[in-house]
DNA sequence: TATGAATGAGATTTCATTCAT
DNA sequence: CATGAATGAAATCTCATTCAT
């Protein structure tokens, strides 16, 4: 068997995802902390010490999520594959669709990952050099893109970009928080988010071209 | 000495305050588990069990936490003030300016609490129903108010509100994962957000009048 | 290995009586409460956090042991096989024998237990129903055995029954409490209590007798 | 004011037993370890501090307590008055019924010291050589002295002592056990114990008679 | 003398990690 | 590789005692 035996390797990522799973779920319910290396052996159905043939230790549990939720995202692709094909409105309204849908189908991901993210800086430059900026350096380059096709105009593109990912992760946070409302009115709540963006969007191009005539 | 004696009372208001500072200071820069006991009686320059005598446990440092966030915060009384006087989009960007400026200000607050505030769903209950939701349910209110006078239309005001939180929220959110240019241009993204939110209220208000007409 | 594998049981057994050992000889020397964890791991040979794989907690010890005490003492089959063929008489000296040298021989767990069992409202109750309360009952069932025989008279079963179990305990207790003589004699001075309880059931049935002539 | 100045020292005496009741009261309910100073200073009315100023410390207040319960129990001068007039039979009635007495009496000071008594080797001394001792050094001199006038015989006089001792003290350990009967029939208990003292000193004493002859 | 806030030693308990089987 | 008992470091919290007021 080489160090690269292909069916060990399937075998390994199998264990590797099904403890993953169940530190997600432990996570997410009890938080990093109060859960046990115990609970999560029991809830994957392993002894406690196999979890460290696995994962070097407790803490590399949430590096790999983090890892996974950033692989998780390929945000990237499918606006490259828009971007030659639609208006701005349509790309930044898939972002935020593509990233709401994606955040609220993983909540408990969410939930697990983001109160460590928040408190440990290693976790957090990771998470925001491998996720967040990525992310954002795409849509910023794509907005500055259609500024220099004058397709809009006036706002700065890093600030507009923050603006999206800021309806992106505070609709997460509100929802994380419990919000009934947000949890509950999901898909009514995209639309209101895209239609909010897109009026502003339309809103200062109006603005920009009067002020250009 | 009676139990509601003013001197004395001073003084434990004081020596909670003390506390919760050293508290805050820690908290965010280690997050809420790494951070011991001793680690705060020693930034407070005082003994261990000293903070036993203001505060029943360390979770109780949380709560008094997010209870201090909660009362900091009196979104309420600024509001209604000028709810008489000013169009929806003022008032919406003095939300805005308000809620972020607070924000940026309690930075050492928000990485203290929101790790738990996430994590505990105590404390998260706690969090929404004593600041989140009474603030929410407020503009709400406004928006109601402004809709009923036709000033806005179109745009279901539970879900304006939600995406005027989510965008504070979303900043700090920015802030906290340590999004360099959010932190080093705090006062043009408060520019860039009010002016999109404008933005995004005028173009709806205009639809909604063509659609009128 | 199934929940109930014999060998691993027979394991967990030793263990829990090798810390239980240590934890008497602990106790009966230090008291419970100056007997430290630290104190029995290091008598018993184990680390701290071992025995807390076989007990709960320090309080749980003091539980084990109580049962243990209890399981101990199978006045119950001893008594009955000798009630059909015995005097009264017989049949009280040898509870006495039995349990004077039952408690002689364990004087460790009597000084181990007594002080918490006294203390403890909890424990009390265990060692109230679980070990004095059936063998009062049995002892007082063969008494009126006998009173309905005749055999005896005069002498409520309730109080002598409590008489002789306040001579056997009350020896524990000259014992605990150090008395030379009660220690070093103590086969003469249980030759004493039994001929003392004979000769007092004698003449209170030579009374009797008497009486009813 | 000289050192013994009486006044104040009836004022100290009445702050000590101020002190002590709220201390036995507390140690019986909830044991020697549980109860802290603050709750005999709050059951006392007093100040944690003010404590210390009456007693050396914790362990000093169950020290006191044992010495005021040997100084409580004068069965000496009663005893002699007696020894001169009565029966063998007479002064043991007499010591039961006494004993019996003064210990359900004062059952919470029972309670708050024998498991201390019997764990702390340093207040087991004391309150052998200061309260059991002497006592049963009394009675067995009495025995002794009957002995020697022929009036009873057989019987090791240190023997029947701590068989009548033993009578007493498990008694005393019936109650505290919580035993039902031996509590509510108190009275009926004591006669029967005396009775059943009476009993055997009579019936041993014919024995001897006969074999005298 | 009385007070009670401050102290900090010390005990219990948890649990990530190791390693012999 | 899998197991899970053993380990012991580390953290929280209690509370007897002190001492400035």
């Amino acid at each position: 068997m080489s160090p690269t035996d292909p069916v060990k390797d399937a075998v390994v990522q199998a264990r590797r995802r099904q403890i993953l799973e169940a530190a997600v779920i432990q996570f997410s319910e009890k938080g990093f902390h109060k859960t046990t290396i115990k609970d999560i052996a029991r809830r994957a159905g392993i002894a406690d010490g196999t979890i460290y043939n696995y994962f070097k230790n407790k803490q590399d549990l949430m590096v790999a999520m983090v890892i996974q939720i950033a692989e998780l995202a390929p945000l990237m692709t499918t606006v490259q594959e828009m971007a030659t094909h639609r208006s701005v409105e349509d790309i930044l309204s898939m972002v935020l669709h593509n990233r709401l849908g994606l955040m609220s189908e993983n909540l408990s991901y969410a939930r697990a990952i983001f109160p460590q993210v928040i408190a440990q800086s290693e976790l957090r430059a990771k998470f925001y050099d491998e996720m967040l900026k990525p992310n954002m350096r795409l849509v910023e380059q794509m907005l500055e893109h259609y500024v220099q096709q004058n397709a809009i105009r006036t706002l700065d593109s890093r600030i507009a970009t923050r603006i999206v990912f800021a309806i992106i992760f505070g609709s997460l946070f509100l929802t994380m928080l419990g919000d009934d409302f947000a949890i509950e009115n999901r898909s009514a709540f995209v639309e209101g988010a895209t239609t909010f963006v897109r009026a502003a969007l339309a809103s200062m191009q109006a603005d920009s071209e009067e002020t250009a005539q």
